[in-house]
RNA sequence: GGAGAGAUGGCUGAGUGGUUGAAGGCAUCGCUUUCGAAAAGCGACAAGGGGUUAUUCCCUUCGUGGGUUCAAAUCCCACUCUCUCCGCCA
């Protein structure tokens, strides 16, 4: 959510920022709504400051037959308001309608583009495996390695079910705990995060407005988050935090519940793109300063990185550009693993910030100088399982059909291979 | 799932129709006192929105949403959440 106020005094800034980001937002539209709603409130707050004052001179009078009269004059001013009232909660039905679909204005430094397609690539690191025998994907190696159970997993769940078992189920494990370990040692607070979560927390982060089919629902109306970012951010909804408390740093644990709706062509196979897996999310609520935002971006990044480096998958960079950034993002940048039997490089991790977009919806404060400001947040996946496993054994298959397991998980595995029985 | 109680400012806690935006206490901040601190005394202290900007003025908000009334923290209805007891249960 931007401020209307930031938005009619820059109004050429968000249109460009609506155009630059394929937004099909109509700003003057919004305009001239904002308009009738500043003429309604008034309209309404004037008579109420008159029924106010009449209400304090009723009290006054003694004499009931003027009383009679005052209160009858009183009746005819109520009707007015009652009126007025019910134009203005049509009016910012519409207000509020508009304003959740106006985007986050993106950085500078973010490259034009139309979509995906333009996103740029910032660098590479890690040498490609060359291998001197038929190599084979993910899910051959998974099944042949007895660590998998699609079938069963899709006659369980079904489109996109899976077993993870043997070492696919403690291979996970050890990717978690190792994580865990690693990312602690950077300074988070750790979380378990609830995943059923309420409609209205989808909002505050931008997942909605949006499709509503995406997210899985329950009977009691509430939804399956996609991510931890969700609850994390309602963590502190309609809180003043503490100056000295920020910036907060979080390391969240949820599983992650995704329809993928309007993807059903995609990936139809494997552990690429699964309904139902588990992430460890980098979250950070910090001061309102552009400078702490790029500050902490980069290192909520730079952490993604060098976690990806210890394990010794290659992977690149991408700047994600205008065309591709979501509303509420004033930057991204994803991380990408290598998949050799794809010759592509696959989304692993996504580092974001969003200036105050987030707080304002909410309305997360901090005091400053006296003043509640909307505080700024960020995010960054830390680890996803099971997708990193897609990378992880086709990176390192051997000859034999077996894996080889980075140095770094085998003292949380308890071993440094899985090969055939 | 059944029975009951409750939800008020940063916290605690009064308040059952009309100067109550809300007593008292705690916390916080300023001043006095002190070599300094503590203690004490005095004072300030909700948020959001709008108009004017010299000064200020107005509206909204007592869990959420409706309703009754000229007027609601206070009465009515629905919902949410919390607590106690019973039942069930990983």
């Amino acid at each position: 959510m931007l401020d209307i106020k930031f938005i009619r005094d820059n109004l050429d800034i968000v249109k460009e920022a609506a155009r630059k980001k394929k937004s099909k937002i109509d700003l003057d539209k919004l305009i001239e709504v904002d308009d009738k709603r500043r003429e309604i409130l008034q309209s309404v707050e004037a008579k109420k400051q008159e029924q106010n004052e009449a209400s304090a001179k009723i009290t006054k009078v003694k004499d009931d037959r003027e009383r009679e009269f005052f209160i009858i004059d009183m009746k005819k001013l109520k009707d007015k308001i009652q009126q007025e009232e019910l134009l203005l909660k049509d009016v910012m039905e519409e207000w509020k309608t508009l304003m959740l679909q106006v985007p986050n204005v993106p950085d500078m430094s973010v490259p034009l583009g139309d979509g995906e397609e333009d996103n740029v690539e910032l660098k590479t690191w890690g040498e490609k495996p060359n291998f001197d025998f038929e190599p084979k994907d993910h899910i051959t190696l998974m099944n042949d390695l007895d660590m998998v159970d699609f079938e069963r997993g899709t006659k369980v769940h079904g489109f996109r079910g899976y077993f993870l078992k043997n070492d696919g189920a403690l291979l996970s494990w050890a990717i978690w705990n190792y994580a865990q370990k690693f990312f602690l040692g950077k300074n988070f607070i750790p979380f378990i995060a609830p995943t059923i979560v309420k409609k209205e927390y989808f909002y505050g982060t931008g997942h909605l407005p949006g499709d509503e089919n995406d997210l899985y629902k329950t009977q009691d109306n509430d939804f399956l988050a996609g991510t931890a970012e969700v609850p994390m951010m309602g963590l502190h909804a309609n809180e003043i935090l503490k100056q000295e408390d920020l910036p907060l740093r979080y390391l969240a644990f949820s599983p992650c519940f995704r329809r993928e709706a309007g993807s059903h062509g995609k990936d139809t196979k494997g552990l690429i793109r699964v309904h139902e897996f588990y992430k460890l999310e980098q979250l950070i609520i910090c001061e309102a300063s552009h400078e702490e935002s790029v500050k902490f971006h980069e290192e909520l990044n730079r952490n993604t990185e060098e976690f990806i480096e210890s394990l010794g998958i290659p992977y690149r960079q991408l700047e994600i550009c205008a065309g591709d950034l979501k509303g509420a993002h004033v930057k991204s940048y994803d991380t990408e693993l290598w998949v050799p039997m794809e010759k592509t490089y696959r989304e692993i991790a996504s580092a974001s910030y969003y200036h105050d977009f987030q707080c304002r919806r909410f309305n997360i404060r901090y005091q400053r100088d006296g003043k509640n400001v909307y505080a700024h947040s960020l995010n960054a996946t830390a680890i996803p399982t099971p997708r990193i496993l897609v990378s992880l054994v086709e990176n390192f298959q051997e000859k034999d059909g077996s894996i080889k397991i980075p140095e770094v998980l085998v003292p949380y595995f308890g071993k440094d291979k899985i090969s055939k029985k």
